[in-house]
DNA sequence: CATGAATGAGTGTTCATTCAT
DNA sequence: GATGAATGAACACTCATTCAT
């Protein structure tokens, strides 16, 4: 790993730990081995960090959710996918997908426009999956846009608590969180471990995540 | 209110909006009107007034919960009301919230110690409902633990992006809730509002929240 | 001396002796006797305070320079009274009026503008009284703006090298200063003491200098 | 232009333009269009080129001064040919000048040393003229040495303001700042063109600076 | 009850300089 | 020659906290 990259991976870390707020310039040079006005070789001011970390988190999981519900005409589909896809990255990028949640506030005004743009990007393909399946009636649900922040809310919520080392791996995880998602929509039913094979392709893809849980 | 009464209020707003290291002591003496060292008159350090916060946020929480569910039986009554209290309180207090559910990080070991007891001391009401729940054939769930903590980050994210002065009241934003845990745990079904009152009628006790959604 | 007054103090000495750029904030905390935190108790930014010093100290020049030649309306007299004023303020004050002769360049552009627009009204007495004196026929000079600025600069000069404890007592000084003055300008004569008189006066209230060289 | 001529030119120019101080390692070596690293194949210390940069100046102002004056046996003559030299040297080299002028504040003991040495040997010659002038009844003034200090202070200031694209050439500059001197010392009268061809020509020389006012 | 004054430790960032490549 | 990488020390400035008044 290059010293770039590690002066990346100690700001992930620590941003997720501690906060922006929280982590000093200090703590990211000791995590990265390095002397702190070396970082300064690698990035710009510690808050171009925290905007290059979430933008790149942010367009990745924009990219891997356009490529995994291309095609798909089926609402059904295309939600299982995203909420598959969701709970994927924020289980195996609980540190990337924790500072993109929690650090919004600690960005200056320009560059959180743009990535509460990105992020708006994001939850309009979750917000165009839920009408479409109302309108075709398959889902069910008296305020969709309301119910569409209470599932993402539910699936973010993933990166605060789930450990790989736990009893639950990361296909059943996301097949449990699809069927939690698609029963709130009033869509009850299994979701097969086939049904995911797009996913968690795209996911072994995107994050260099192998298929099975058996890593680190 | 009184000058203490203001260094909280302050502490609330500031520590939701801009986190715990966000805000500077000089923050919260200009937002409570005060000179940072009279601040010193109304606290201790600030992470005791960090502390306070959290342990009385949460303490009121478990309160109401406790008062909402006693003597109810009934699984679905009791989750039916712990996500309809979950819900308002984080609607009503967002920023309370908010500090209790980001802010644990900040907290040093001894403190979080504490707080955290008090959250798992909650969160077991929500466990005691859905395996009762589970075991009287009324909820189906493959991990009633990974449920209870879906559930619970879903309710929890009301307190951010939720405002009193969009579409939908409080009692809505509550059914509406109810609705989607209960479907998720497989017991679909209309909640009346009815079913709300006595919720309703605790948290206008705990946090001074009026029963219509027309104030401020 | 109050530590406010120790500060600008400090500063004044210190930027005079190593420049705004070659002083740092430990430098003047250190001359101050206090620590560096404390600085920021009596000042904005190290800018902010070489602003202050250089618009009061060009202010005071103005205002008295504008005293010393209020109702004159001989160009001799003013021009007279230009010089020595000029000449005595920079040997009496050589620290402050070497910050604003030098540190000009250290400013940010809008304190600059400020600054220079004080420096050219003050130049506009001098332009005033010269051009004047040649329209009187007092005068000879065949490029008059090339002349003031030579003038300055002479008298400017004086704070880089005039010593109260040199053989040249300040009025001696102011009264030598005259005579180059009007020979360069092609109105040779000797300067008397009682031309100074009220110049001397008007340095005395302003700058708190005695009439006589005995001090300090 | 070699790189080595570039690093010195840039600190010429950075030097005079925000300060010794005030320039950075990466200001000069932005302005040389080389890497920070590069610059210290063609410099030592960041000092060590002030230091080279004074040194050269002041010594070539010398030697040219030296070449200007040597045969010329009237006071007169020679206080000409230095006022002339002088000024044009600081009209032609005003960042170079500036930077022998504001700077020696910035050297070490040792430095300072050698280069006001320097500086002495070179007021020496003015020293001399005014002195011989004075014996000779040539020059009238009270106080040579304040005289000699108030005319090299109106001649250097030439630095600070003349630019070669205002109205006055570079000639008649010189005569003007040769008669005020003049005028100044007590011996008034026109200064003549051909007086100061000698002294253009040693300019031509020793700075590169045509005759004519009409490059760059 | 309230605060101006004060500070040691710490903030993010830049400094001039070195050196292996 | 030329430079990317590296750093200890310093930069201007802010931190949370104390205390005499």
């Amino acid at each position: 790993m290059s010293s770039g990259e590690r002066v990346r991976a100690a700001a992930v870390k620590l941003f997720a730990a501690k906060g922006f707020h929280g982590t000093g310039i200090r703590d990211l040079a000791q995590e990265a081995e390095l002397s702190s006005a070396s970082l300064y070789h690698y990035m710009g001011t510690k808050e171009d960090l925290l905007v290059e970390i979430m933008a790149t988190s942010l367009r990745r999981l924009l990219d891997a959710a356009a490529k995994a519900t291309a095609g798909a005409g089926d609402p059904v589909a295309r939600l299982r996918a995203l909420v598959a896809l969701h709970v994927l990255a924020h289980a195996a990028q609980p540190a990337e997908t924790r500072v993109v949640d929690n650090e919004v506030d600690a960005l200056s005004d320009a560059a959180r426009a743009r990535v509460v743009a990105l992020r708006d990007e994001y939850e309009e393909l979750w917000a165009q999956a839920i009408e479409d399946g109302v309108a075709a009636g398959v889902f069910h649900t008296a305020h969709p846009a309301v119910t569409r922040l209470a599932l993402l809310e539910m699936c973010s919520g993933v990166a605060r608590w789930y450990s790989p080392r736990g009893p639950l791996p990361l296909d059943g995880l996301a097949r449990h969180y699809a069927e939690l998602a698609l029963r709130a929509l009033g869509h009850p039913g299994e979701v097969a471990v086939t049904d995911l094979r797009p996913c968690l392709e795209v996911v072994a893809q995107v994050w260099d995540v192998p298929h099975q849980k058996d890593r680190k």
